[in-house]
DNA sequence: GCCACGACGAGAGCACTGCTCTTGCATGGC
DNA sequence: GCCATGCAAGAGCAGTGCTCTCGTCGTGGC
């Protein structure tokens, strides 16, 4: 190993420390992320922290990628899960729903976390090109469940495509995607991928304060059975 | 008028001038709102402005409420003209869509009071009493067009209630509420606006982005009037 | 009519922030 | 052995929320 090589390498041991520490802090303050806050918890100036990190919007990109491959990594292992389990012909349904509840149930523990990447954007802040193949994971996933649903001919046959402009957006996003699956099927899917987002943001944000306040978990399931139901699947 | 009247109006009228001001800010640069800047903008020292607001989130909880005033009134505008509109029977479902096009307009045209009130919290910020009052005049103007539609005979009948404890908790929302609907449509209204807040958030906040890039508009009234068919309107 | 009181505005100041610039230090390659 | 390079530290700038004090000015009570 050259020297270049381990200098490297304790480059991105400090810049891993700097985020986990900036993660920390994430969960226990909120959004308003305090560079100047990290750089004492770690015992170093705060200029220091600008080696690694040319600005705080930087840093803020650093965790928003990890947090998207953080609930992307929990959703995926929870459909492999739900897809081992069913070793049979589990219902496409119940994979819909274990993702869901993967997703929220990181979002409950992670809450920050989750405004960072599904809440109202940091001001001053525009999401690089860096986020965008971490951020379709989870609708990826849900996509996923109905083209193999659709393959298993577990899906009714709906005709034709969404009427309006949309409806050939949704088609051209299928063939952008290579996924065979008709106009309708990507609707339902963006459907059900913005409920989820909606169910775990109203519940984190506190619109379902003195309304549901004890079963959340139940009502959430009831939401997305019934957002799997619109897209065909029972 | 006395003394103490015409003081009392004039410093209401400074508060309102502060508001308009922080208003416009929020406006252009989003949530991370000056109160120095605003106090330029007025022409006076910053310290002055803490006479009508104790507190930079007192000022924003003042912003929330008119912001919740604001886009409450929006949509019930648009169900008033949508419920006159349908002189002999207007299709309950059109009432439905025009509450939600509303809402969505006005969120479009105001992302970051949007963003204020359904975005992720201000960081260190808890939501007051004085803005729940505010908070649901959306959701029971939905709720409304369920409760004409079930007393019009439109909706067919589902007997029982969600099987769950979060089903139980439906029915108490609707005794307390003193709706005389069944659980499960206070279900599907709280169903419709979580599926209205996520529709519009991931709009504004970029998830829709290279997806849906033309029709937003149609897309969204797609959603609302599935939304509208799980209640049972069609 | 006067005067005290209270509301108000302005300014200074504190602690904090993001960020930049300069300086000193240490280490590895020649 | 010397020098270049990467790193850390400190000072400093402009900005922030918020507090305190002080001067001013209008108003209500006497």
């Amino acid at each position: 190993m050259t020297a270049a090589n381990l200098r490297a390498r304790v480059r991105a041991e400090m810049t891993e420390e700097i985020k986990q520490v900036a993660q920390r802090h994430l969960a226990t303050d909120g959004a308003n992320l305090s560079l100047r806050a990290v750089a004492r918890d770690l015992g170093m100036a705060s200029s220091a922290v600008y080696r690694y990190f040319a600005s705080r919007d930087e840093l803020l990109t650093a965790m928003i990628i990890d947090a998207y491959e953080a609930v992307g990594a929990a959703a995926a292992r929870a459909d492999a899960a739900a897809t081992v389990a069913s070793s049979p012909a589990v219902a496409p349904v119940e994979r819909w729903v274990a993702i869901s509840h993967a997703v929220r149930d990181w979002a409950v523990a992670n809450p920050h976390q989750w405004a960072l990447i599904y809440g109202s954007p940091v001001p001053g802040y525009e999401a690089p090109q860096d986020t965008i193949e971490s951020a379709i994971r989870v609708i990826m996933l849900l996509a996923g469940v109905l083209r193999d649903a659709l393959a298993a001919g577990e899906l009714p046959a709906v005709p034709g495509q969404p009427a309006g402009r949309f409806g050939e957006e949704l088609a051209a996003v299928a063939a952008q995607f290579g996924l065979d699956t008709p106009a309708h099927l990507v609707g339902a899917t963006m459907y059900g991928f913005v409920h989820l987002c909606g169910a775990i943001s109203t519940e984190l944000y506190g619109q379902l304060n003195n309304s549901i306040d004890e079963d959340r978990r139940g009502f959430f399931e009831w939401q997305m059975r019934a957002t799997a139901a619109f897209a065909g699947l029972r």
